[in-house]
DNA sequence: ACCATATTTGTACTATCGTCCAAATAATCA
DNA sequence: TGATTATTTGGACGATAGTACAAATATGGT
């Protein structure tokens, strides 16, 4: 469990549990992102955050509203630093860097949250994968909310950087990059294994760049034309060049 | 074990189901393709069957053994018809053509399977990605044992086709292609929400060019260097063009 | 030290879970 | 046909789920 290392510096607080409600918290998420939400008992949370079960209920009346927090806990953070991140990556000027610093700027901030630097960020979004692979009624508002005017914004900025591609091939591509970042969270060891150990999959550095260098190359492609009939290569003819 | 209806006619056979197991197996394959494992429970399956929840203890045991049954429904045709679209897709002549024949070949019969055509293989996808993202242990082993040869052998042929790149970028960007399919049958709505409309998520063949398209300029791209510092543009100092 | 409040504890309730089992029914074949 | 097997049924079991609640305890202001 996710123990805070012991603090020396804020007098002697006593030994007991300083903040019963965040250790609930970091208990619920840590076993939420791993096991999913219909795995997880609250008895379970309890047990792994050293409280007892009606504490849970006090705190945060359902599970469900226990699972609410988690994300009010996390979204903000992530957003805002989603956003500026996004800003910064407008102001570069040569458009190939640009495009890639955007991607970067959606990328990051899955992996280092704002309130829990360490690991936090990808315990958070490893939860959102689980989630919404198991379509968790209560969380989908709650996305839909939260995370559909950021992707918006996203992909307004990567539009800028690539005119000449419609924005519906946009949007696939920035989903597909959704579901191989979430993937990759979701399954850590699956990459150092078909790699027959050349590859860590745990070293989140190395992901995100193999991460930002695919998408990059996957938004820069040209786009589907009109009839789907011929899956043929795709001369000059297009409405912009495909890659710069 | 397969049963046949000797009778031909009709007559006062009542509403009896002709074969339960079958029922069961395609009832629970719906629902858990669609809520996950966790959260159906065995008499949800029997009722949407139309059975008592004593008949799928008979047919299957435990309630894992009619998850594994369903993975063995569908394993192997499934890989039987990527092994087939493989070796056609190796025999085409000209590389770019050969390099989309080959992701095609990985992501066709994940829409299409061989047993059920009418949705079947997209159903069982779902099924996968979810129990990939509940980390479910008794799926765990079997998805290593089945899908990791093959996916060796689509790495291998896509490394035949793009030889200057490593063999770690392209784990990679095979690993991020499963996610975004994946993620692509798990939310099928999302594309049509960000696309504000003007692109219909459920449509599978639009679906599957998209991703062939985007995968495909990923596989291209120029592999990562081994010092991950500069995130720079990829002159042609790489030890192969980026894209041809 | 006192009181008011906040939190924790222990327990209990109902509902539902996966699984089991004996009896009832349908199907098969000598 | 009757005998035998295969399948379905309805009910039951113990375990565990989420939640509620009163008693016990800790906390903080005065």
């Amino acid at each position: 469990m996710v123990r805070k290392p012991t603090k020396s510096n804020v007098k002697a607080v006593s030994t007991r549990k300083p903040n019963m409600r965040e250790a609930i918290l970091a208990a619920a998420e840590e076993l939420f992102s791993t096991y999913g939400f219909n795995a997880v008992s609250v008895r379970d949370i309890a047990q792994a955050a050293g409280a007892n079960p009606g504490s849970v209920t006090y705190h945060f009346k359902t599970k469900d509203g226990l699972l609410l927090e988690i994300y009010r806990r996390h979204c903000g953070p992530m957003n805002r630093r989603r956003s500026e991140l996004l800003a910064a990556a407008r102001r570069v000027r040569d458009l190939q860097d640009r495009l890639e610093a955007i991607v970067r700027a959606y990328v990051l901030p899955a992996f280092t949250s704002g309130s829990d630097l360490a690991g936090g960020g990808t315990r958070f979004t490893r939860l959102r994968a689980i989630m919404s692979a198991e379509g968790n009624e209560v969380v989908r508002k709650i996305i839909a909310q939260t995370f559909d005017d950021t992707s918006h914004a996203f992909i307004d900025a990567i539009h800028e950087s690539l005119p000449h591609i419609p924005r519906t091939d946009l949007v696939w591509r920035g989903h597909f990059l959704l579901g191989a970042l979430y993937y990759t969270l979701v399954t850590p060891e699956r990459v150092s294994r078909l790699s027959r150990g050349s590859a860590d999959g745990t070293d989140a550095g190395h992901a995100i760049e193999e991460l930002v260098r695919a998408t990059v190359a996957a938004l820069q492609a040209a786009p589907l034309d009109p009839p789907i009939s011929a899956p043929r290569k795709v001369p000059g003819a297009a409405p912009g060049r495909a890659l710069t």
